[in-house]
RNA sequence: GGCCCGUUCGUCUAGCGGUUUAGGACAUCUCCCUUUCACGGAGAAGAUCACGGGUUCGAAUCCCGUACGGGUCACCA
């Protein structure tokens, strides 16, 4: 069991957008592989034909893509191995024929039956047995006595109806009181009772086979090594357990991931928080077309997919170092599934900010250039050439956390201020302040304009003058950028040049 | 409710029986830098290690209870 080539698998249900736990669950799976040189696989567990939304597989390939995480195998593969892989289909709606078999072997081995019993049946069996006291009600191995199934009805019986076309399920025989035990590689022993499992639907009445029956078949079938899933995956491990010994499978190790839980109240992080708390759910925008909402995305709240991954990954886990920063192939290298704790993580939107903060900081020149003209073009606007981005760029570096506020917050870079802070202006555009700033432009103007001089002509005036820095500095800074705040109000000087300095000053004058 | 899993600063966490006066990060606050805002630097505050029993010379660390939290109990995954 120890020794066989690591494979794992991430296994979503198209039914929406993956939210960012399955994002990490993905993100675990894909280190765990890549660290022992195994397989990452992406399979699609689409059995449930009701809750299909179309869009919802693209999207998944498309957000894993986004991370840097790519299927070596299965859906997303397919430019890499004809069909994806060896084992093709990866959807499991694809290998419906496959199942069948394997749920008949289980019937063959008594570890299965047929069961008649109608949903309609079943509901009235729930309802009555919930007005009798026990709100519970399970298909069991006491209740199946008195259920319409394989085991109550004779042999006869059960060909006649068979054949006849009567609907069925095949659910699983537990055994009665039995201790099924195994070793989860991040809880340690987790064990069980069969007596507090049931009866569970392996086949469905469509011919689909349910989650447990499929992802056991295809686990084997895809040489699953370990299988890394979300901890609400536990209480039906056991099922799986005994699936595996009932086939005469070597079973995969588990290994339940921590849940990710709301920032406020209780309970699990859920994709209908969505925007709810003020940040995004879900790795990429989502629209849905049938409410015409749109969930936003990590991706397109300017997070850049390393810094996501970064975040994500520290969510449940840390290296035991006091390194935070990692790139996706620093983090292949000291990812350790022992390491991930077993406690859920309470997600923090502050911190996830700051991730993307540290990356921004670490991009090379080059490559922050690139995303800075992605994200002018965003906003539509006109970038005269590359030195000017860079400089730009550059003269709000420091204070941004993603690249986006370096826009944002110098839109008087690009075009000249339509407003001015209106405090600002109350408390220091005083009738002198016109006077300042046209003695000020003349002054300036017989400069070379670069920074340095810039600043020394304006030192060099307040010394004359005998004027403080509060008095002068701030109206000449309202009248070039509308606002107070920013990098040094020389450096903006310089990079809109002389002309459109004059301009502002001019216009500062004559409206204010 | 049954079953399963968990529980260290507000949050993410380090810690795997003695080196711990419980370390780091985010957030908060203070100071320095900057005559702006931030960045950066320095520092502060913040955890009776959920509680109660054991085991041990010694426990945040091992065991058992209790409380609290979470997950799960469908012909959904």
């Amino acid at each position: 069991m120890k020794n066989r080539p690591v494979r794992v698998r991430f296994a979503p249900s198209p039914t929406g957008p993956l939210h960012m736990g399955g994002v990490r669950t993905a993100l675990y799976n894909y280190l765990f592989a890549k660290q022992n040189g195994g397989d990452f696989l992406l399979r699609v567990e689409d059995t449930d034909q009701a809750r299909f939304v179309p869009g919802a597989e693209a999207y998944i390939v498309e957000a894993l893509k986004w991370c840097g995480i790519s299927p070596d195998e299965g859906i997303g593969a397919e430019d890499k191995m004809a069909q994806g892989g060896p084992h093709a289909p990866y959807r499991q709606s694809e290998r419906k024929p496959m199942y069948r078999a394997y749920a008949d072997q289980l019937i063959a081995s008594s570890h299965a039956y047929y069961a008649f019993d109608t949903p309609v049946e079943l509901d009235a069996v729930r309802e009555r047995a919930k007005q009798a006291g026990n709100p519970n009600w399970q298909y069991n191995s006491i209740t199946r006595t008195s259920m319409k199934n394989g085991l109550t009805l004779s042999e006869d019986d059960v060909a006649r109806r068979l054949s006849a076309g009567e609907p069925y399920v095949i659910r699983v025989k537990m055994p009665r009181n039995e201790e099924v035990k195994f070793e989860d590689r991040i809880r340690g022993w987790v064990s069980v009772n069969t007596m507090n499992l049931d009866d569970k639907v392996l086949l469905k009445g469509d011919g689909m086979p349910t989650y447990h029956l499929a992802n056991v078949v295809d686990d084997h079938a895809m040489e699953i090594s370990h299988v890394i899933r979300g901890e609400e995956w536990l209480p039906s491990a056991p099922l799986h357990v005994l699936l595996y010994r009932f086939f005469g499978w070597e079973q995969p190790e588990f290994a339940h991931l921590p849940l990710l839980l709301r920032p406020d109240g209780n309970g699990k992080l859920s994709k209908r928080d969505g925007d709810r708390l003020g940040f995004p759910v879900f790795p990429l925008d989502w629209k849905n077309e049938d409410t015409n909402d749109t969930a936003s995305g990590y991706r397109e709240r300017g997070f850049y997919p390393q810094a996501f991954v970064n975040m994500l990954a520290f969510l449940g886990w840390n290296p035991g170092t006091h390194q935070e920063i990692f790139s996706l192939d620093q983090l292949i290298i000291s990812f350790n599934l022992n390491k991930v704790n077993k406690a859920g993580a309470r997600f923090d939107f502050e911190k996830a900010k700051w991730f993307n903060q540290q990356h921004l900081r670490l991009l090379s020149a080059s490559d922050r250039l690139h995303t800075y003209k992605q994200e002018a073009l965003l906003r539509g606007l006109t970038i005269p050439s590359d030195v000017f981005a860079q400089k730009a760029m550059n003269l709000f570096m420091d204070r941004a956390e993603f690249i986006g506020d370096t826009l944002d917050e110098a839109l008087y870079v690009f075009t000249d201020p339509t407003s001015f802070d209106p405090a600002v202006c109350a408390k220091k555009w005083t009738a002198e302040a016109p006077g300042y700033v046209e003695e000020l432009s003349a002054l300036f103007a017989r400069t070379d304009y670069s920074e340095a001089t810039l600043e020394e002509a304006f030192k060099v005036y307040l010394a004359d003058k005998g004027y403080g820095f509060g008095q002068v500095g701030p109206v000449l800074r309202l009248a070039i950028a509308g606002t107070t705040q920013g990098p040094s109000i020389f450096a903006v000087m310089h990079l809109i040049g002389k002309e459109a300095s004059e301009r502002r000053i001019l216009h500062a004058i004559t409206t204010l």
